[in-house]
DNA sequence: CCGAATTAAATGTCAGACATTAATATGTAT
DNA sequence: ATACATATTAATGTCTGACATTTAATTCGG
């Protein structure tokens, strides 16, 4: 492993790249403990700081994990799903956010990823499933609910629609997708006549998923992307139409 | 933003993660400096080289970027689809190997989630789509590809397929899947006979994207699924004949 | 033989200095 | 007055050395 000190880019970068190659590459292996931020910077010709840079840049993505004391080191972790899911959230949010996505393609991609779920997902349920799913829908029929709260447990229920496919790798991608869609869904403001809509479509996707019907699952999620977006239009519009008013009559 | 000087987590850990709060709830937005590194340690409080730990973690993870010279600094930085793809891969690649999931499993996922893309592509996909995926469905054709080389142009052609649907948010999704299956799949060798079914498949593919049917490319892509497990399972088969037959006549 | 104190090795943190970069201001010559 | 060269300045990048803290292993005493 070597780096170029004159590389435009900062030392602490080349020396985390070149860790990190080593991790993909599989030349270091899980639970392997690195040099000592002592030997590292002795290697690399730098300062300890450096190397600590370096391995904080690592430690950002998870690669490794650090302890301290007499036996402690720089480990390589081993990235469970878990773990990832709250940094490809944390990612997705942002992009959407920053790069001003429309509602209408982040709930597009949203639905058409969930549907890749549906077939698998009726097929391969648990009941454990089926109940979270149960429990949402009824909380979510209470007067009480806030906004927030509402969309919070729409989140809940349909990551278990999704785990319900029993796929770790489906599962982890999805949640990005479904999470990061929530503030933008936490726009909406939630009628009561809007929510029994979705409450009653939630009972027909849990149904669906109990008959194991895979098509009918698809033709819920189908109707509910519809409403979900006529929703969101609504609030658009409605919006203008209240900067119309606005314009028109000057406070 | 406010840090705890005897939690258990490191500081810049908790420095790190009060800006993230900061960019993510759009206290702090895209381009917008913060504090220099001496004025950041004496808000929270800590020394220099703590701040540039906790500034490291950040730019692992693309939040901010730095400028050196009078007036530059840690900025925090716009998010791009482009970028967030290639952490994206490494982190799938590495969650696919290190927790030791099945090639069935990923390419369950990948090929779930290339579906629910297909729909759309068909119906949106442009000429540069098409043009792309004939190249490489050629170039897939010619004898003396490696199978590397054959890979990744399976990589490019599908990823055409995705980003055909026009959906940014799909396309960043996917590209996760898509690629952090090619480490397994590079394990498969190909023969001629194998890759000439797959070529006629992609063909299938890019005629049914071409005439807008994605019904067609639906089917097409459970097709390709299923070849492309019975390849790998074949693969399995004659290792395990081999290892039999090395345990049989040791050498 | 067991438990408490000691030791050692590692990371975590700090302070201060110098190097490097790049924008800006200054000054001089034409 | 303008153009170019120079100096200033403010920031990040890097280094050195020290001390604090944590934790496992070792040693020593009962």
């Amino acid at each position: 492993m070597k780096i170029d000190p004159d590389s435009s880019e900062d030392l602490s970068a080349q020396i985390a790249q070149a860790i990190r190659d080593a991790i993909v590459s599989g030349a270091l292996i899980v639970d392997q403990r690195l040099p000592s931020e002592a030997e590292l910077a002795d290697q690399f010709k730098v300062s300890r700081p450096t190397v600590r840079e370096a391995l904080k840049r690592l430690a950002a993505q998870s690669l490794i994990r650090t302890q301290r004391g007499a036996t402690g080191g720089a480990f390589v972790n081993r990235l469970r799903f878990e773990e990832a899911y709250d940094q490809q959230v944390t990612t997705s949010t942002l992009l959407l956010s920053m790069n001003s996505v429309s509602f209408d393609v982040a709930c597009e991609a949203r639905y058409a990823l969930e549907r890749a779920c549906a077939a698998l997902s009726a097929e391969r349920r648990t009941p454990d499933h089926l109940a979270t799913m149960r429990a949402e829908i009824h909380r979510q029929a209470q007067p009480g609910l806030t906004d927030e709260a509402f969309c919070a447990s729409d989140v809940t229920l349909h990551r278990a629609l999704v785990d319900g496919a029993r796929n770790p790798v489906l599962s982890y991608q999805l949640a990005g997708a479904v999470e990061a869609m929530q503030p933008l869904m936490n726009m909406i403001t939630f009628t009561a006549r809007s929510r029994e809509t979705i409450v009653a479509l939630h009972t027909d996707l849990a149904d669906a998923l109990e008959a194991k019907d895979g098509a009918k699952t698809e033709a819920t999620l189908i109707k509910l992307q519809s409403y979900t977006l006529e929703l969101a239009h609504s609030v658009v519009t409605s919006r203008a139409q209240k900067a119309k008013i606005r314009q028109t009559k000057p406070v």
